[in-house]
DNA sequence: ATAAAATGTAGTATACATACTACATAGCAT
DNA sequence: ATGCTATGTAGTATGTATACTACATTTTAT
């Protein structure tokens, strides 16, 4: 049941993102992604693989832990 | 691409997971998944969402970056 | 006010993670 | 040797993440 709506993933990409000055399609196009799946993902819409976590993670140069949380995230840090 | 073959993600859930003195069926139990999953996961034969990611890392006690990386895992750590 | 860029919404198609069942093999007790 | 527990292998079914296209809406700049 990980695939379970019931247990959202929450994140944080999209302050992440702006902080770093880059567009969807920026974001995107360095994960390797389609622009829309940032989208979703910032919608919280679904959650990421694990892979594609550890790519946006890597380009937001953040941990994991930093970007998405399985309990809702704090607005500070 | 991200749930590409070319691209895998490599894992220490097995080391991990013995170093606790767990069974499959226990860290499956604990993180709410079927053991067989585990094994799977275990082998690489296919890499986890991040939901199960974090749940994992999460009974295990480890951040995911220390459990699971996009390059090949050194022994040691 | 207009245009351009960024984001949202909608819909289809596909691949893969996960669940599950069943049986095989391996390891470890006794 | 027998049995029990853990793990491997095989196969099917399902949901959902992702790709992609198209159009609408919002924001930003001029």
């Amino acid at each position: 049941m990980s695939r379970n709506p019931e247990d959202p993933v929450y994140n944080r990409i999209e302050a992440a993102r702006l902080a770093k000055g880059l567009t969807r399609q920026e974001l995107a196009d360095k994960a390797g992604v389609h622009y829309q799946t940032i989208g979703y993902l910032e919608r919280e819409e679904y959650s990421p693989s694990l892979v594609l976590a550890l790519r946006i993670s890597k380009v937001l140069v953040q941990e994991v832990s930093d970007l998405f949380s399985l309990s809702p995230i704090r607005k500070e840090k």
